[in-house]
RNA sequence: GCGAAAGUGGCGGAAUGGCAGACGCGCCGGAUUUAGGAUCCGGUAGCCGCGAGGCUGUGGGGGUUCGAGUCCCCCCUUUCGCACCA
């Protein structure tokens, strides 16, 4: 239904509609469709652009939170097309992954179709909301073409050594029923579920990351364009840390001998406090831990404190109180520097997995071991004074101190400050084969093996006789089987279909059995951003040369909770594809935006929560356009924002001016009004009308229009500014309309309908409120792609506004005429002055002081200092005068 | 506990060390309208004042500066990240 008004303009009636969004975006949307308007090939005559946002995870339904990437991502492409550049701005799917596994189990149906129906539905909602993706390239991690590359870097992976298969103690989580990812275990609960994350010794499949901490590690310094915080976390993540590794020679049970060549090694950051050291301290999973229960007189009273150490530490860890506790086994290690016999305790605060898992305690320095080393009665002994406060002794201490100093008490080191005596006692460890310097890491390798079915299968076959084989290149893809029927019991899904798990050997072809867990969707997100440059290519996982143009990504927009996960697992692979030869460049995203949530009533949205605001409905009511520009103006991209109806109303409110803005000149300006033939450019239209000819008011609204231009490009690119941008474009807005109000033109055209000026309508009016609109319209044009086009056409345009290109201002009309400066006096504003801008600085200090408002604040003052900021302001200093006397000869 | 970021009107938010509160929401008033809605115009930090104008004001307290929301120090609060990493 559409509403229509009829005005007159001269002896024409013309239609002038109210904004009707719904028609308006059909018509564009599918002109784009039909244009193939965002498809791209490699051009190298112009510069190229790749904008990224993190594809999706196909969960269903996307709400307005996860549009709003999309929203922003969108907004820098088709700026940066209006701007010549060639942009690749792909989408696709995050597709492998437990979600449609568990809908699959709940419903008896297959992950597949689940997923393919989400997808289809999720692409309809993001061209609805008019994004512009190359929807040619397309694809999803699920596709067997897709797929099939995860496996072929992992086998050129595998080749290189930087895939291996080990036994050790992973992360289960009984929720999802796999082993998750350090990564992926928060609080110690699983990341998706929650559930309390269990310790489990299984054969898993790794990628060697740690042979790559140092270079990810030192490139963090070169992200320039990263928010820091992201790289903070990063750095933390792989959390680097030099130190020592130091050899205690373990004694024989009940004896002064040391028991053969045995030793506890440990590792440790403060060599300096070793003879401090007077415990040692074992993880419950330390190795040696089982052969000393073995060995003691009460093997079973022993055992069962290590069981209960073991049993309980993950459930306390999980939150995050966990008393200091532990026993003595009864035994003792040589400590190499004092050689003094320490016992050997075992503690439940001592981490297995980081280190050698057993500790030197240095209760003194150390605040864990010092509340251990009290609660328990054993020494502590003080072998680092502070170099200032007072002397520290081990029997008054009431906490330990850190902080460097000086070393005591320690031999020949003794008198070193402590960094350099880190150096001595480090290389007298290695001259004496009793340790050495070492470098540790947080970040362990990446675990990707996962039990369950719907994931990239992971290529390897077990044969009897030939061991561990890699599946040939040439057989690849090994495909996932149909599965009839997801009941959810067993472990991994994929064991239990027999026609996937007999296989050849690929060495000696005797029956073999194939590996039945799937890898990580980590591994498909990894590297999907070079898939995009080639995503069709059947014989390799993309052409060099197509990467070589698009890469790196230079702008990647997503949420901060991949700052660990997803983010280092692509800077990751990106250093093992360039070491493959496959890519030339160090780092795969040159710049990242972390968008912010969008919030309803404080909260995150979630179906869980039923808080969920629907784009389908937002749009239908008040179009895609007037939801894309909400979204961008209520605050800065990287800001969590809070939903309103209200706001949304308020674009929408907006989106309805401009076009009762524009549409009143629509047949005079397409008719040719306001422009000078043969002017070529969009803006400039009327800057071929010479400026001196036009008024005061003239000048004004061109200046408006060419600092907007000005600070709306500037605040797109590349400072993204995106909300400010918007607010300098309901500015214009309002100055257009003030200026027609006061010429009767276009909306004030009043009952008489003159679209076009009357007799007294000032000269070159037309011309300035062209100008004005045909670079709003250009400008909205990223935001509200659809009201551009729409608006743009009807002022005359053929050929859209991609090819009309982004405005350009006019530094000089850009510039005001006259300033307005404050006048301060001692920092407080007293005056204004009005003056034209070249006025001289002497001659402002001159007006300044003469101003009635300054003089009445300078009387008996004495002035001390004008300062003259150009263009700024002016500030008096003054100070009391001195008395008249004293200031007389 | 450690680390980072942030605290500005009734609300969302603006401000390269230079007039704090742009723009929007909400609210108040006017025009138009039979009326309402929509629309157009104006007002809107607080306090004092009829007014001109004045005083106060960016979580609190110090400091640097002619000038501080912005820079420095201390404290408070909130959010996020890490959480026994030896």
């Amino acid at each position: 239904m559409t509403a229509a008004r009829w005005r007159h303009s001269g002896a024409l009636s013309i239609p002038v509609h109210d904004y009707d969004p719904q028609t308006i975006e059909r018509k564009w949307q599918r002109r784009w469709s039909e244009e193939r308007a965002f498809e791209v090939t490699e051009d190298p005559s112009r510069p190229k652009y790749y904008c990224l946002v993190m594809f999706a995870y196909p969960s269903g339904h996307a709400h307005v939170g996860h549009v709003r990437n999309y929203m922003i991502g969108d907004v820098i492409a088709r700026m940066k097309r209006m701007r010549g550049c060639n942009v690749l701005h792909p989408f696709g799917w995050d597709a492998f992954g437990m979600p449609a596994e568990n809908a699959a189990i709940k419903n008896e149906s297959h992950p597949e179709r689940w997923t393919r129906a989400n997808i289809a539905h999720m692409k309809s909602q993001l061209q609805r909301l008019g994004i512009g993706y190359a929807w040619e390239r397309e694809f999803a991690t699920c596709d067997r073409d897709y797929y099939r590359w995860n496996q072929w870097l992992f086998l050129k992976m595998y080749e290189r050594g930087l895939a291996y298969r080990k036994r050790s103690s992973v992360n289960w989580c009984p929720g999802c029923r796999t082993v998750l990812a350090n990564e992926q275990v928060v609080e110690g609960g699983c990341w998706r579920c929650g559930a309390g994350v269990e310790a489990r010794d299984l054969e898993q499949w790794f990628l060697r990351i740690t042979q790559y901490a140092d270079e990810l590690l030192d490139r963090i310094g070169g992200l320039e364009a990263w928010p820091r915080k992201v790289l903070t976390m990063q750095q933390n993540w792989i959390g680097r840390s030099e130190g020592a590794r130091v050899r205690f020679a373990l004694l024989a049970a009940g004896g002064s001998d040391t028991a053969g060549n045995d030793a506890i090694e440990v590792f440790t950051t403060r060599i300096d406090t070793i003879h401090g050291a007077t415990f040692v301290l074992l993880a419950p999973e330390h190795p040696l831990v089982d052969r000393l229960a073995d060995e003691s007189p009460d093997a079973a009273g022993f055992r069962d404190r290590v069981g209960r150490f073991r049993a309980l530490d993950r459930m306390a860890r999980l939150t995050g109180q966990l008393e200091k506790e532990g026993f003595d086994t009864g035994r003792r290690a040589r400590n190499p520097f004092t050689g003094e016999a320490v016992p050997i305790w075992v503690a439940n605060f001592v981490l297995a997995d980081y280190g050698t898992g057993a500790i030197m305690a240095v209760p003194a320095h150390d605040q864990r071991d010092f509340e251990f080393a009290r609660k328990y009665g054993l020494p502590v002994r003080v072998v680092i004074q502070p170099d200032t406060g007072p002397r520290l002794a081990g029997e008054t201490l009431e906490a330990a101190s850190s902080a460097p100093g000086t070393v005591v008490a320690s031999g020949e080191f003794s008198g070193l400050p402590s960094a350099e005596a880190v150096k001595a006692m480090t290389r007298a460890a290695e001259a004496r084969g009793i340790g050495r310097g070492e470098v540790q890491y947080r970040l362990k390798d990446w675990g990707i093996s996962r039990q369950r079915y719907w994931g990239t299968p992971i290529p390897i076959v077990y044969c009897d006789a030939c061991g561990v084989r890699p599946v040939a290149y040439e057989d690849l893809p090994v495909e996932l089987p149909d599965v009839e029927v997801f009941t959810g019991r067993g472990d991994s899904p994929l064991a239990q279909v027999s026609e996937f798990v007999s296989a050849r050997c690929p060495s000696c072809g005797a029956a073999a059995r194939r590996e039945t867990d799937t890898m990580d969707t980590f591994v498909d997100s990894s590297w999907y951003f070079y898939r995009f440059c080639d995503p069709h290519n059947r014989t390799a996982p993309f052409r060099p040369e197509s990467v070589r143009y698009w890469a790196p990504v230079d702008f990647y927009i997503g949420g901060v909770e991949h700052a660990i996960l997803h983010l280092i697992y692509s800077r990751f692979v990106c250093s093992v594809m360039r070491d493959l030869g496959l890519v030339t460049h160090d780092e795969p995203f040159t710049r990242l935006l972390t968008q912010g949530m969008v919030l309803r009533d404080g909260a995150v949205m979630s179906k869980s929560k039923g808080n969920v605001v629907d784009p389908d409905e937002m749009t239908a009511t008040y179009g895609a356009d007037a939801l894309r520009l909400y979204e961008m103006f209520v605050a800065p991209p990287e800001k969590e924002i809070e939903w309103t109806d209200a706001g949304l109303e308020g674009s929408a409110r907006y989106l309805g001016r401009v076009w009762r803005l524009v549409t009143p000149f629509a047949p005079a300006f397409a008719a040719g009004a306001g422009s000078t033939a043969g002017a070529g450019g969009a803006v400039g239209a009327a800057s071929a009308a010479p400026a001196p000819r036009l008024g005061a008011a003239e000048r004004a609204l061109r200046r408006k229009t060419h600092e907007t231009i000005r600070r709306v490009s500037d605040d797109l690119d590349p400072r993204v500014h995106l909300n400010t941008a918007v607010s300098a474009l309901m500015e214009l807005v309002n100055e257009t309309y003030a200026y027609c109000e006061r010429t009767r033109l276009g909306p004030f055209a009043g009952a008489s309908g003159e679209a076009a000026p009357g007799p007294d309508a000032p000269a070159g009016a037309l011309g300035v409120v062209r100008e004005a609109i045909e670079a709003l319209i250009l400008m909205l044009a990223p935001f509200t792609p659809h009201l551009a086009e729409e608006l743009w056409e009807s002022i005359g345009h053929a050929g859209g506004v991609t090819a009309a290109g982004w405005p350009e201002f006019d530094p000089d009309i850009a510039r005001a005429e006259e300033l307005e400066l404050p006048v301060q006096v001692n920092g407080k504003v007293r005056a204004h002055l009005s003056v034209p801008v070249e006025t001289a600085e002497a001659e402002v200090q001159r007006l300044a002081l003469a101003d009635p408002h300054v003089q009445a604040r300078t009387a008996g003052q004495q002035v001390v200092r004008v300062i003259v900021v150009p263009r700024r302001l002016v500030n008096v200093v003054t100070r009391p005068a001195p008395a008249q006397r004293g200031g007389e000869h």
